[in-house]
DNA sequence: CGTTGACTTTGCCCTAAGGGGAACATGTAC
DNA sequence: GTACATGTTCCCCTTAGGGCAAAGTCAACG
C-alpha cells in the first residue's frame, strides 16, 4: 500500500488533486485507515490514474472521465471508441477555431505595421439608404445552432436549388438568409435559407421590399458580426429603427470562392423613420 | 444615449456581461442616471467593445484586455504589436498541443480497432535490473521549466559538444540527463545536461554506476512519463527504493529520428534494496 | 521513550468569466 | 392608470483544483 504522497509522486499529480478525485468519485484509495483517516493506494491503481490522465490531455472533462470509467467495468470498447470519435471532432473545431483566430491575428499585425489602426476597418464600411424591391422566394427555415451554420449553408441552399431543377422554377437572384431570430443568440437562430425565383408556387413567398440600411463586406463570414454592429450603429445614429428582420445576399459566395478574401455579402436592414 | 439591452444586441454582448465589465472596469457606460442607476452606453463605445471581442476571440484575458486598452489611450501600437506577437507564441504552442493530443487519439483509435485495451502498453514496457558502470560526464545544470525543453535541450547539448569540439574531448556515449529535482515539478526542474567523456578535465565529473532498474522507450517524449510511472511502479513491487536522481540516456535523439516514432530513449532509476 | 520533522487530515477561501434567478425599481405603450 | 418589458442589486453556481491553517499521525533518530 502506498501513501497519497508516494502514489502522487508515481503518478505525477498532486496530492491536492489525488483528494479531489476521491471526493468526486473519480478514483478513490484502495484503503483508508478507519482510525486516521489515513488514504492508502494500491499500486495497481497506477493504470486508472493514468488513463485518467490521459483523457485529461484530451480534455475530457472529470465529469465525462468518470463515465467513460463507468463503462470500463462491462468491457464496452465500442463506447469509449465513439466518444473518442466525438471528442476528436471537438479538438478539430477548436483547432480550426485556433488557425482562424491566428490569421487575424497575422492581418492585424500587417495592418498595425503599416500604422493603420486595428479597428478603423469599421469607419470604412460604408452603409447606404436603398430603396429594394419586392420578391418572391423560395424557402426553407430552421433554428440553426452557432456551429452548424458552416454545414447548413450548404445543404440547405442544395436541397432548394434541387428542388428548383426538379419543379422547372427560374432563378431570379442569388441565394439568401433572413435572420428572424430578434437578436443573434449563438444557441440558436430562427433562420430562413432562401433563392428569388420567378414561379410564385407552393413553397415560395412574397419578400416585400422597402426601405433598407444596406452594407457590402467582402471577406470572410465571421466578420460579418462587425457588419452588423455597424448598421446598427448607422440605423440608431441616422434615427432610424430596423423595421424587418435583416437578411443577407450572398453575391459571392463559397461555391465561387477559392479563398474567404473573395466572399461578397450584401447585408440589409429593412428599416423605418422613428 | 442607448439602454444597456440596446447597447447589448449591437454588440452582441449579453447585458450580463456588460455589467461585469462596468464591474470590473473595462468598459464603464458613459452615463449612469444617478437617480435609477440606469447605465447607458454611447454609440462611440462600439468600437471599443468590438475590440475587446475581438481580443477576447485572440484569448487574450480580460485583465489583459483592460492593460491593451491602457494603453490606446497613449497611442503605443508596438506594445499592441508585441502583446499579439507574444499571444500569437501561445496560441501556435496551443495548437501544437491540440495536434500532438489528435496524433496521440489516432494511435488509440487505432489500437481500440485492432482491439487492443488503450492502456496495455503500460504491460509491455519492460524493466530489467542492471550494474552499470561509472562514467565520466561532461555536464551543465539548469532550472528548466516545463516548456523550454523542447528549445533547450538542442542548445545545452548543442554547447558542450562544442566545448568538447574546442577542448579536444573525446564522446564516450550519447547525450543524457540527470533529473536532481525530486519529483517532477512542471513549474521547474533542476536539470543536468551531459556527455560521457574520455578526459576528466574541469567541467566533467564522476557519474558513479551501481544497480539501476531500467527501461528502453521507442517514441515520443511526452510519453516518458508512463515509463517513469512504470518504473516507480516496478521498484515499489520489487522491493527497491530509489537512491540515486534517474537519468535518461538519448540513444536515438531528435537529430538522427525523423519521425518521433524512431527516438529510443533509455531511462534508468538507480535503486537500492529496502 | 521522547522528540523532531515530514507527512496527512479536514476546512475554508480563492480563482475566470460570467449564467441563473429572486426581489424590487423603472420606463414605455396602450 | 395599468400592464409588461426592461432595468437594478444581491446571492449562489460553474471547473479543476491551489493555498493556507490548525491539528493529528508516522517514521526515524537519539
Amino acid at each position: 500500500m502506498l501513501s497519497i504522497g508516494e502514489f502522487s509522486k508515481i503518478c505525477e499529480v498532486s496530492t491536492k488533486t489525488l483528494r479531489y478525485y476521491d471526493e468526486i468519485g473519480l478514483i478513490r484509495p484502495e484503503e483508508i485507515s478507519p482510525d486516521t483517516g489515513y488514504r492508502y493506494y494500491s499500486i495497481r491503481q497506477l493504470k486508472r490514474m493514468l488513463f485518467i490522465n490521459r483523457l485529461k490531455a484530451y480534455r475530457f472533462s472529470l465529469e465525462e472521465i468518470k463515465i467513460v470509467l463507468e463503462w470500463e467495468a462491462d468491457q464496452a470498447e465500442e463506447k469509449l471508441y465513439a466518444a473518442l470519435q466525438r471528442k476528436k471532432k471537438d479538438l478539430r473545431e477548436q483547432m480550426d477555431a485556433l488557425e482562424y483566430a491566428l490569421n487575424q491575428m497575422n492581418d492585424d499585425m500587417l495592418h498595425l505595421e503599416k500604422g493603420i489602426p486595428l479597428m478603423a476597418y469599421l469607419d470604412r464600411i460604408e452603409v447606404q439608404l436603398v430603396e429594394t424591391g419586392p420578391m418572391n422566394i423560395l424557402y426553407t427555415r430552421r433554428m440553426m445552432s452557432g456551429d452548424d451554420y458552416a454545414a447548413g449553408y450548404g445543404t440547405y441552399f442544395g436541397k432548394l436549388y434541387e428542388r428548383m431543377a426538379s419543379e422547372g422554377l427560374t432563378v431570379q437572384g442569388r441565394p439568401m438568409t433572413v435572420y428572424h431570430s430578434p437578436e443573434y443568440d449563438p444557441a440558436g437562430n430562427d433562420t430562413e435559407f432562401a433563392i428569388p425565383v420567378q414561379e410564385a408556387v407552393k413553397g415560395t413567398r412574397d419578400l416585400p421590399g422597402g426601405l433598407c440600411a444596406k452594407s457590402v463586406w467582402k471577406g470572410a463570414y465571421p466578420e460579418l458580426r462587425s457588419v452588423y454592429a455597424r448598421l446598427r450603429e448607422w440605423v440608431e445614429a441616422e434615427g432610424y429603427r430596423v423595421a424587418k428582420p435583416p437578411y443577407e445576399v450572398y453575391v459571392v459566395g463559397p461555391e465561387r470562392a477559392a479563398v474567404s478574401d473573395e466572399l461578397v455579402t450584401e447585408v440589409y436592414f429593412p428599416v423605418k423613420k422613428k
